[in-house]
DNA sequence: GTTAGGG
DNA sequence: CCCTAAC
């Protein structure tokens, strides 16, 4: 057959080359096109669910001291009834043993010194740092400071771990108040409904898991990028001049084996493409969770999750910003059970005014807290039938954050508060979610959405969710710090000064000054997840109280299940688009040259000889960019947009076609240059 | 992992 | 550029 792409240039002499290959349109192609109806992998639930996964196994493993035998090794079995109500109990008695600290639970982490705990995670983090070069490793460690953390939990110390459990606490309150109140009440009142609280306490652990700060060590370095616009101006300027030699870090820092001279040292990213970083993912977790339904692996689970989270990195490393903010679905979740209090607060967000790093907000959230319950008692006692719920309290959105060593305590905090600041800044909404669902219509009511006393609040949930579509460039989070070095060592010049090598090529590695919009990433709409699937993982099998706050549906193994099956991840929230980067005319017209000489059909060729050093050029992309160059050849020049090709380069497209289309290319012996020849003869990094 | 094409 | 199908 014959391409409808075929060409008639009639360059050179070269009538119009039928295309030699068997149209692949022919194929069948399936229609794919419910693509829209696959259901979003909600990569931050998964997330959250690995996590969670992740940090009970390395609890288990790795601190055997963790509190009180709190942390079991089964951490795989779903938290089914039976068990949570086992929980319960346990959280019931234990509540009632430590009273004290259910309350620190829940606002008190806040007062936690925060100087010891930066201390203390800097060190930790290094220690992880340095000692793990590979993601495995750096994940043990990751895990282990948070297990520390929870060992000290008395004492000063406090990992990071529990900060960002703090943290998360302090912001529930500020932002529900109303429902948090609630729940200590309830606390008060009725202790066997208070499981959630309960478990809350116990767990620190799980907390983390949605909602992290991670301080990384290695941050000095790159703090300064974070935070300050300059760097990119250099890097941006950088940029400019790059041509064909220049290699995309993003792309090369995943491979951490290419040639050592690259210097890269913001962006420890390793992104070797995120292409194959999704699609390792992808099929990771398709993998995997089945597996872990078993309960079994966690190195799986935790690839997954490192990757994933890489993932993340990845598209996050052009945006600026001091603080990245993820997680979009949110990880809230809620609880729902039938207690004293009335569940119209519940949406009512918070103001923004108090402060999370103040020792003194325990004590205003709760009295906040008590106001609001007893205004919503007043109100529940007006109304009929009502339905009850009780929220704990909502998770905030993971947030990572990286402050350099060096960073004062103060700057410590103020990152956090424009952490938070940034969320709650954009907005927040909240989300309903039953039975694994997200009630989205608003006008429904409440018994339309099924949601009454009768049904199951076990499974309402409700999330918070950071809307993002407000987000400006400045708030969207800057480039991400390597959250997982390839190599310890791979960020040789820490300096970022010195972004670049002298050499045109294969250096710097520089990031456009690309903004992302985080708008595409944060639209969770398509987001479901039983409510608990994160926090659940935690308490299912190690923690006795597990059974908290939502006692969710066999989830955990399920959850997993779930997301991984969906056939297409999509980009829905990480991954984005790869920022455009036209070709330059140079890169053009070695790709012309390579084209002539390897011809078309031979893209991993040309890509490994003319475009070796481009990491950011991949094989398809020269490829796609042949295509167009005929395309745009064959096009009156007005048609044209974009950075002018010169004419004589696109006659030597024309030709190149022509002729390559009229020879398989693959055929010529002597027209096809080993690749090495060509290297030598026109590497475009050599330039 | 590549290549070819459609989107 | 992305995504897929077909290799």
């Amino acid at each position: 057959m014959v391409s409808k792409k075929r060409l008639d240039y009639g360059f050179n002499g070269y009538r119009a080359p039928i295309i030699p290959r068997a149209p692949r349109s022919i194929r069948r192609r399936s229609p794919h096109k419910n693509s829209i109806e696959d259901s979003k992998l909600c990569a931050f639930e998964l997330l959250a669910a690995v996590a969670g996964k992740l940090l009970q196994e390395s609890e288990s493993s790795a601190s055997s001291s963790v509190a009180n035998g709190k942390f079991q090794p089964g951490i795989c079995q779903g938290g089914n009834k039976k068990e949570q109500s086992l929980d319960d109990k346990a959280l019931k008695s234990e509540s009632f043993d430590h009273g004290s600290c259910a309350e620190s639970a829940f606002i008190p982490e806040i007062s936690v010194p925060e100087q010891n705990q930066l201390e203390n995670n800097s060190a930790l983090e290094q220690t992880s740092v340095r000692a793990t070069s590979d993601i495995r490793k750096k994940v043990d460690c990751d895990i282990k400071l948070g297990t520390s953390e929870v060992k000290n939990a008395d004492g000063n110390t406090i990992s990071k771990v529990e900060g960002s459990i703090c943290f998360g606490d302090s912001l529930n309150c500020k932002v529900e108040g109303g429902a948090e109140m609630h729940a200590k009440d309830d606390n008060n009142q009725i202790i066997d409904s208070s499981l959630a609280d309960t478990s809350t306490v116990k767990d620190p652990i799980e907390e983390d898991v949605n909602t992290n700060l991670l301080i990384k060590s290695e941050g000095s370095v790159q703090l300064p990028l974070y935070r300050d616009p300059i760097p990119d101006a250099l890097l941006q300027k950088h940029w400019n001049n790059v041509k064909l030699g220049i290699r995309d870090d993003d792309e090369n820092s995943f491979g951490c084996n290419k040639s050592s001279t690259r210097v890269r040292p913001f962006r420890p990213q390793p992104r070797i493409g995120h292409r194959r970083i999704r699609k390792m993912l992808t099929s990771k977790y398709r993998k995997v969770a089945p597996k872990l339904k078993g309960c079994g692996l966690y190195s799986e689970g935790i690839r997954s999750f490192y990757q994933y989270r890489k993932r993340i990195y990845t598209q996050e490393r052009f945006q600026q910003a001091p603080i990245k903010k993820r997680k979009l679905s949110d990880h809230t979740f809620a609880v729902a059970y039938h207690q004293d209090t009335s569940s119209d607060s519940i949406s009512n967000l918070p103001e923004k005014g108090t402060k999370i790093d103040n020792e003194s907000s325990s004590a205003n959230i709760l009295q906040r807290a008590s106001g609001t319950s007893a205004t919503v008692r007043g109100h529940q006692k007006a109304k009929d039938s009502h339905v009850k719920f009780s929220i704990k309290s909502f998770r905030v959105p993971e947030l990572y954050i990286e402050v350099p060593e060096t960073a004062s305590v103060g700057s410590l905090k103020r990152t956090v508060m424009e952490a938070v600041t940034a969320i709650l800044g954009n907005g927040i909404r909240v989300g309903v979610v039953l039975q694994g669902k997200k009630v989205r219509d608003d006008n429904r009511t409440l018994q339309q959405a099924g949601i009454s006393q009768s049904s199951n609040l076990d499974t309402l949930g409700f999330t918070l969710e950071p809307s993002f579509s407000h987000v400006s460039p400045s708030m969207a989070p800057k480039k991400l710090p390597s959250a997982l070095p390839c190599d310890a060592d791979q960020e040789l010049p820490r300096s970022p000064a010195t972004p670049m090598t002298d050499s045109g090529i294969g250096n710097g590695a520089v990031d456009p000054p690309v903004v992302n919009k985080f708008d595409d990433v944060m639209d969770n709409d398509n987001l479901n997840f039983s409510p608990q699937t994160p926090k659940n993982e935690p308490n299912d099998a190690s923690i006795p109280d597990s059974k908290a706050l939502v006692p969710v549906p066999p989830m955990n193994a399920e959850a997993l299940a779930i997301v991984p099956v969906n056939p297409k991840p999509k980009r829905t929230e990480i991954s984005q688009r790869r920022t455009r980067r036209p070709f330059s005319v140079a890169e053009v017209e070695a790709l012309v040259a390579a084209v002539e000489k390897l011809g078309t059909g031979r893209w991993r060729d040309v890509k490994l000889g003319a475009f070796e050093n481009a990491d950011h050029r991949t094989y398809v992309d020269l490829k796609d960019k042949w295509k167009t160059l005929v395309h745009t050849a064959s096009i009156s020049p007005q048609q044209r947009r974009g950075e002018p090709v010169p004419q004589e380069l696109l006659d030597r497209v024309l030709s190149a076609h022509s002729y390559w289309s009229q020879h398989q290319s693959k055929q010529q012996g002597k027209h096809t240059p080993s690749v090495e020849s060509l290297r030598s003869e026109e590497s475009v990094g050599v330039a």
